[in-house]
DNA sequence: TGTACATCAGTGAACGCGCGTTCACTGATGTAC
DNA sequence: TGTACATCAGTGAACGCGCGTTCACTGATGTAC
């Protein structure tokens, strides 16, 4: 069953997105290739005639899915006025809507725990997508073209404190098994970075949900 | 070779702090209960005479372990005085020797994307843990006693929001394949809540290594 | 206090099972004439 | 444009291997008399 050069470019994108949903569901480890294989639709014998190994797969899952994460959220924001776009974000961020679907969501806080014990590939294609996703953040903050003086790292530097504070506000609220809790850590954490980074003075407006 | 009840404790506790360890090092998923035993001393039959099953010494593993990196850590910073505690405790978080020592560090970063996976008994061993932790947490805010009219969550609330960025830092801290940006995450972060939880005015001081 | 028997913590071999990977095979497509 | 052959994406069975778990066995300890 050989296939056109065009098309076996599609099966293996199309291998690649059901890893990024299938390894954010169940972990990188929780997942198998016969498991990844069958969400694209194939049987595992294939795997090996589009990747050297797993850990291939695992680096290129890692990196384009990390940067389609990326390419999402900030799609989704464009129709808000400039000024709201950062505030738009962090609500997308921070949704209980995020929490509750995973194998959607960003890359960072469902695999950033395995990535740090894997390859040195697996990592450099990860770092590379962060780099990205933080330069990207970085457009978003109100003094992204504030710098004089030597302060140029100023917008990079802020965003780079709020996706540690995202990433890691979605790790425990997946991780503890109280519902009210879990709420209540997305609504302070959102109302605190609203605040400290989207310029928004008071909280006075409950999100929906 | 039966053992006295308190011999029988001894080795269950040195299960526990074996599996602990383990797991974080080298994840849940990664590390077998034949991993756990050896590390203990152990051979891997004995096992099930004291869990039922490995989901049964994760729930321990992630509970206490969870515990003692809340009282290893509150324990070092308590020579300080009580003014400093607080932006020594974020110092010792974000620090270089936490960040490359995994397996003697904070379970938070570690294990929280697999407690999200994991079974019921696990989860809610680490939310128990977790609300410890928090209110530990709480309790070195300069603001701990200042509540009235009706915001008596402030503390906690504020320590909800340090927790996960500290624990997103040294997740993305760890992921990262660039030395250079591990340390300027650090660096960065560091500065940042130290700044905006501990009342520190600016980052006149580059700390340490 | 001594003796006889029951208990059970720990050992090491064995069990199914699912994993990553390999391989002989297939048939549709690319290439040479 | 047709024909003949080489290529190779995808199939499905099979491979070692390590996993969680079970089990017959051991010998030191607890218990009954």
């Amino acid at each position: 069953m050989r296939r056109t050069k065009q098309a076996k470019q599609q099966t293996h994108d199309r291998i690649v997105a059901a890893a990024t949903r299938r390894f954010r569901a169940g972990g990188i480890a929780g997942v198998g290739v016969a498991d990844v294989m069958g969400e694209a639709g194939l049987t595992h014998g294939g795997f090996y005639a589009h990747f050297a190994s797993k850990d291939a797969l695992v680096a290129e899952a890692c990196g384009t899915g990390l940067a389609q994460s990326r390419e999402r959220i900030i799609r989704k924001i464009q129709r808000e006025p400039a000024e709201r776009r950062l505030a738009a974000y962090i609500d997308l961020y921070l949704s209980a809507e995020h929490r509750d679907h995973p194998e959607a969501g960003c890359v960072m806080p469902t695999l950033s725990g395995e990535v740090a014990r894997s390859s040195s590939e697996v990592r450099a294609a990860f770092t590379q997508a962060y780099n990205d996703y933080r330069d990207a953040l970085a457009s978003l903050l109100p003094d992204a073209d504030a710098g004089e003086g030597g302060e140029t790292f100023e917008a990079s530097d802020e965003a780079m404190v709020l996706l540690a504070g995202l990433a890691g506000t979605m790790l425990l609220a997946r991780a503890v098994d109280d519902p009210a809790l879990s709420e209540r850590m997305l609504r302070v954490n959102r109302d605190y970075y609203k605040r400290a980074f989207a310029g928004q003075p008071t909280s006075d407006v409950q999100p929906q949900q």
